[in-house]
DNA sequence: TCTATATATTTTATATTTAAACTAATCCGA
DNA sequence: TCGGATTAGTTTAAATATAAAATATATAGA
């Protein structure tokens, strides 16, 4: 090997392949994707190590759990951010575990209220104070002075691209 | 119904059902996860509408377009921040395409180099462009100092999420 | 009322993704 | 040089996800 030198450790990342002179949205966009995915990542493998469940099912309860009352599988998908379909294949394999349970929807046929069950509240409420000690952790790096300026970008820019879905 | 009043219009959000005292950082992340999925949405469904690609072939070419030389599985896995197995899988799919190809790695016989294919070259040329205009489009939103502040915060919180992973 | 349109959800087919087990090759210390 | 540990990649099974088509119900207007 003439070139000596071992190779530098390899960084993982959306950014790092990225030429310096690359627009700074872009550079902003892949940045925030990075976060992003690290910290689903942390919270996904300590919710399987912890609790033995996954974070869309994980996600779903912390749904239910603001809304005693029960949510539509239509409202479940938009709050979620993910397709109808999804939202069906994640409560029945919920339901079947026990965790959660659906109902006919009062004064409209199509629909459907899902709630928790008493068993799933018991479990979501075992894993929320976990999951916020997680959260605390990775952010442990930040002021509040940074955290509330984080806080205010994003609203800026959550506004932005909802301007943009025209 | 003796309410009276109609629903109001349904927001979708992980934010939406989050009572107003919850921690601070965990609104943060929601908020954050809210704009990475809302920008992720959009870019998919205009990669498919317009280039019939998906996501996450399109990331992989990127990454491949930055190194000429070819990338490893391995190095892909980390740049992409997914698991070997999923890297695996996109690569055959997007040989099977024509635009990519895997060589033997020179000195490794374990690994693979992986390259886009004049193919593969011409199409990422052809998104591209459009590509970084969706993004434009999307921060359209934020000034040039706004769009800093959020560039730096997110380093700050990529540098405490790099610590909290020990 | 009838009918067209819209809404709520499921179904289907396919793609993506993870986690874990496995194979093969490399590395490193005694 | 041997043998264990590490590294690179694939395979497997199950879960998650999208997009598009299909079903059932609701709503609104002629």
């Amino acid at each position: 090997m003439p070139e000596g030198a071992a190779p530098p450790p390899q960084r993982g990342d959306f950014e790092s392949a990225l030429a310096g002179d690359a627009g700074l949205e872009l550079r902003v966009w892949l940045r925030l994707l990075t976060c992003s995915t690290l910290i689903e990542r942390q919270v996904r493998r300590r919710l399987r190590a912890e609790f033995d469940i996954t974070l869309p099912r994980f996600d779903l309860l912390a749904q239910l759990d603001r809304a005693p009352e029960g949510l539509t599988m239509g409202t479940l998908s938009r709050r979620l951010m993910v397709t109808n379909g999804n939202v069906t294949g994640l409560i029945d394999r919920l339901v079947a575990e026990g965790l959660v349970e659906r109902q006919p929807a009062p004064g409209d046929r199509r629909a459907q209220l899902v709630q928790m069950t008493g068993k799933g509240k018991q479990a979501f409420d075992r894993m929320t104070p976990a999951h916020a000690a997680w959260i605390h952790e990775m952010f442990a790096g930040l002021d509040p002075a940074a955290l509330e300026s984080l806080f205010d970008s994003l609203a800026s820019l959550k506004t932005s691209l909802a301007a943009a879905e025209r």
